[in-house]
DNA sequence: ACACTTTGTGTTGTGGTTACACAAAGTAGA
DNA sequence: TCTACTTTGTGTAACCACAACACAAAGTGT
């Protein structure tokens, strides 16, 4: 058995499309290229795979050194492959999606990128590279995962209230949802806690504060969402 | 802008877990190696991705020239980064699944494998690299698409009968569904069309003859199994 | 004390699913 | 040809989950 050394391979790399959320807007994070190809539009955050490292790594590396980001959901997306993606050559790309709640970090353009920046998934920006189509298939992966996994919670903080998980599916399905209804649901699923504590502060009734149920029974959970 | 030479990349191959189905047994088409690594042992269907072709290119290719098959439906799975799945340095695999009427091909070993046989999925031998870790991906796969989508049909003949498609539904799924049940929902859901004509033959009552409905409309579908 | 907002809880009607029964169509044997 | 048996097609009743509601409780501000 040898070794192989000589065949010559497509360049493959990372790229992700890291979700936030916060006052009611899903945002996606995205950097401006400083050199060509695509100097000056905004791209995916993403790099290059070392021989030594795998997918993951590789996410945490970009996650860390470009955006200052750390401990973050991460799940792979797919694999993008189309010949001419890459005016520099063959290029493949293996594309991760993050959940990330915003507030916890504030995002940085590292040495590589003009600047950093949130985009609300409603306005974004001419892309560079196919990134505009490993956006949409992003945000459809998340709009169906959310009705069948707890994946919400990662946008969240740790302690929020009904109304705010509410909102939050409402904002990434972009359909209105019966907030009875709703909160009977998540609740039957067992996917939250309520703490016993209130949410004090501003407004007028002090919602309950619930925090994501860590020891969930794999109870098949499963919103409905009527198309009206 | 500079294209990219320097660096060098990972070995990227492509797997493919060969489905197919027949006499109520579902089954994946395996290659024994000639040679080293995982000499004399079974694994998947593959081949490392040339510089200027496409997944699906290098796909085809396989089963071309190793299978003999030729249009068959063909699907992204997932890609394999583990740094050790292979003993001859760093390889990324993208594993893809493919659905196959085993009836209309007879395979046969190209040169680099001793023999390809078909192996019912449940009395697999043991595979080599981390092709276990992938069929069980794909196994997986296989049994939520085909609640939600109208894969089933690529794995029978063009016409069949409601007991045919039912006990496939069975089989891939492994639990047992009410005949009549499963009829309403299938027929509701508009996936097949009754040609009319009934299977003359060996048994008892000729049952009528179906074909998938290629004008389906986006109707949502799904089979609620019942965790009994 | 009152109007108003937000949040928590309960109820009712309906549509879809499950769990059945039964008739129709064919075969095989006496 | 009559009967027993198998498979296939169709119908129905009970039930459950969901959607669409009403209403009470807990705050705020005037």
């Amino acid at each position: 058995m040898k070794a192989f050394q000589s065949y010559k391979n497509p360049s493959l790399a990372v790229d992700l499309v890291v979700f936030g959320y916060h006052n009611n807007i899903l945002s996606v994070l995205l950097l401006n290229r400083k050199e060509e190809p695509f100097k000056d539009t905004w791209v995916l955050p993403g790099a290059f795979v070392q021989m030594e490292e795998t997918f993951l790594h590789t996410c945490c590396r970009v996650l860390q050194t470009k955006l200052g980001m750390d401990n973050v959901y991460l799940e792979q997306l797919y694999s993008f492959d189309a010949i001419e993606r890459d005016p520099r050559g063959r290029a493949v790309s293996v594309a991760y999606f993050a959940l990330v709640n915003p507030q916890k970090f504030t995002v940085t353009a590292g040495q590589m990128a003009n600047d950093v920046k949130w985009f609300p998934v409603k306005k974004l920006p001419v892309l560079g590279f196919d990134h505009k189509e490993i956006f949409k298939m992003a945000r459809q992966r998340l709009q169906s995962k959310i009705l069948y996994a707890p994946v919400s919670f990662e946008l969240l903080d740790d302690l929020f209230t009904m109304t705010e998980l509410h909102e939050l599916y409402e904002c990434i399905l972009e359909v209105e949802l019966d907030r009875r209804n709703f909160r009977r649901k998540i609740l039957d699923a067992e996917y939250i806690v309520n703490t016993g504590t209130k949410r004090e502060g501003l407004q007028n009734r002090h919602p309950d504060l619930y925090r994501f149920n860590r020891k969930l029974s794999k109870h098949h959970f499963h919103l409905n969402i009527a198309t009206n």
